[in-house]
DNA sequence: GTTTACAATGTAAACGGTTACATTTTAGCA
DNA sequence: TGCTAAAATGTAACCGTTTACATTGTAAAC
């Protein structure tokens, strides 16, 4: 079982197929200056020793690793895996390799990660609530060609690539003040999270638009899980004059908000609308089936893929503050129905 | 932007050192021989001038790549991310690092995927429902160290991994039979899916050992899809007899089997008991909450990392049949309390 | 039948490390 | 002080490619 077959060499495919490496490498290669009849000789040898390139010899020669990093936050579930799913798809087209780590709760760990990546492979895609600009501009960092997935603070400096917070919760606002709500609160997101700040900002936006106020007292704090969008619910439901709908800055916060209302036997939507952002798998088979904002979290990582081949291909190291938005789109479901008083 | 700053070379170091590159290829591999001074000399010019080791020229040198490659299948959800994270924690503690490719969605894609791999890892850790022997056996699989996840078609040529299925199922059942429920149907996985036949397996296990015959009517086809559960469902409540439990093959199906009942006005747990597999996230979050069999996923991953990290360090192929199981643990939640009747 | 131009192939020097072996330094001891 | 063994360091071959440049082959033009 543990043969050392010695993996056989392009010298050895060369000896076999009786020409020089150089031949042989330049078939694999695909140069066009290699004869026809050669290049499939040499093909036929090469299939029949079972030769594989050793990809480290050649990254070693030609100075690149065909190979991308992929640095994720410590992030759960489908976010996780669709990102990754884009992104190998493009890549493996492209015949490049992904490289991944998860799991960076801070910035110390982000930094080594990057560290011991860096030279295994051409280029960084790089997610992670904590990068800040010094990070970013640190020296192994900044001579490697790197995109970004949405972190405003690195936007001057690097392409990035974000989703439409501020549009999708206008929407979400719009809807529900189509709906005929007046009294609309928010369960934001961490603090100093990027994502929860711009969903923020496109409430406030929509609301003023309107020429409504916003109520400090509508505006409760959450951190993106289940449970602060349980906490949340209650929150809202103690207040004198109740909120009549409730936009939680992501879905699973959503869903607490919901199990809370259920619990308290408040009537979803009846008595209070509930909406999320995120549009996650479950928010369409719960019931009620909840309204959100869904967003093509694989396009997230598809997109981040091909701009940094786009670099790798043109050689520059990284276009500064070259942004692409992904569109965010309303899904009305159950948990937003017209309200039947005003039916 | 774009300044090559060609990269610095063990060469620059030494010199910039007064040594040889010998000495510093010591210290950073940490040999003993070097005398403190040197090699703190060695290490201090290193850092100023901001020296990485070429992983390629390494590698080359070495024959190991410090890398370990993961060829997952076409899945969504928890179980990508938690699989990677866990794999992930694991390598990264002993400099590993992880180059996957995902969705292969058939056999080809995946030995392609395996090729292209190949020269760039040191093993793989290989998941797909389509893992047959004659893949495994194919030269360039069969010369690297393997770990394999769940496929008992592999068990006996490679090291694997599993989920405990049949205890899993059996638990539900026992759980079931417990509840005074004996007309306890089940909705199974795809054909060929070997955790659904499993799963298949621990149910008529558990029925055979309480004595009670499995009635065809009461196995009902599903593809481990939600909207698969839902249609099994409708099919179960059209039985004459109707069955008094439903055991779906995941979580998924389960939810889907709970969106039918209460559309039909079913009550759950009351009129039927609802209970799946996996413990996915939500499970615990709909209404009824989901009684189901948790495994811990993520430990799928580090496992199947330690196993493989154990051969490389051996430097054996592969164990031949190695296994791992990994055990399942009941949660009972409202879907299954007990019934009113028998209270 | 040369000469010429270009196509096809070959030669050998990188690429940046590791490490067996050779050499020098150091320390211990008579 | 000189001798020796062991410790510290240096030298250079090697890992398996790619590719600039050199060489050879071929066909067309004279």
């Amino acid at each position: 079982m543990s043969k050392q077959k010695a993996r056989v060499t392009i010298h050895e495919v060369a000896r076999r197929a009786g020409v020089s490496v150089a031949t042989v490498s330049r078939v694999f290669n695909n140069s066009d200056l290699v004869v026809k009849q050669t290049g499939e000789k040499i093909r036929s040898v090469a299939h029949q020793l079972n030769y594989i390139p050793n990809a480290s010899a050649r990254s070693l020669s030609m100075k690149r690793t065909e190979t991308i990093g992929m640095l994720l936050p410590d992030m759960h579930g489908e976010f996780f895996s669709e990102i990754i799913r884009g992104a190998d798809a493009i890549a493996h087209k492209e015949r490049y390799h992904l490289l991944v780590s998860a799991s960076h709760s801070n910035k110390e760990e982000l930094e080594t990660a990057t560290k011991m990546m860096s030279g295994r492979v051409d280029g960084f895609i790089l997610m992670s609530p904590h990068l800040d600009s010094e990070t970013l501009v640190a020296e192994y960092l900044n001579s490697i060609p790197t995109v970004v997935l949405s972190s405003s603070k690195a936007r001057r400096t690097h392409d990035s690539i974000r989703i439409d917070n501020v549009d999708g919760a206008r929407q979400v606002m719009r809807h529900l003040l189509s709906l005929g709500h007046r009294r609309i609160a928010i369960v934001k997101g961490d603090r100093g999270n990027e994502d929860g700040e711009e969903r923020l900002a496109g409430y406030h936006a929509e609301l003023r638009a309107n020429g409504i106020d916003a109520k400090d007292e509508f505006i409760v704090a959450g951190d993106f899980t289940e449970p602060s969008g349980y906490a949340a619910g209650r929150v809202l439901l103690e207040l004198k004059n109740r909120p009549t709908a409730v936009f939680a800055s992501n879905d699973e916060m959503a869903i607490g908000v919901l199990r809370y209302l259920r619990e308290r036997g408040v009537s979803v939507p009846d008595e209070i609308a509930v909406a999320g952002f995120d549009d996650i798998q479950i928010s369409s088979l719960i019931h009620p089936s909840l309204t959100s904002i869904h967003v093509n979290i694989s396009e997230l990582g598809s997109l981040a893929v091909e701009r940094l081949l786009l670099f790798l291909s043109t050689g520059k190291r990284h276009a500064s503050g070259n942004r692409v938005v992904l569109p965010a789109t309303l899904v009305v479901r159950e948990s937003t129905a017209p309200r039947k008083s005003l039916l």
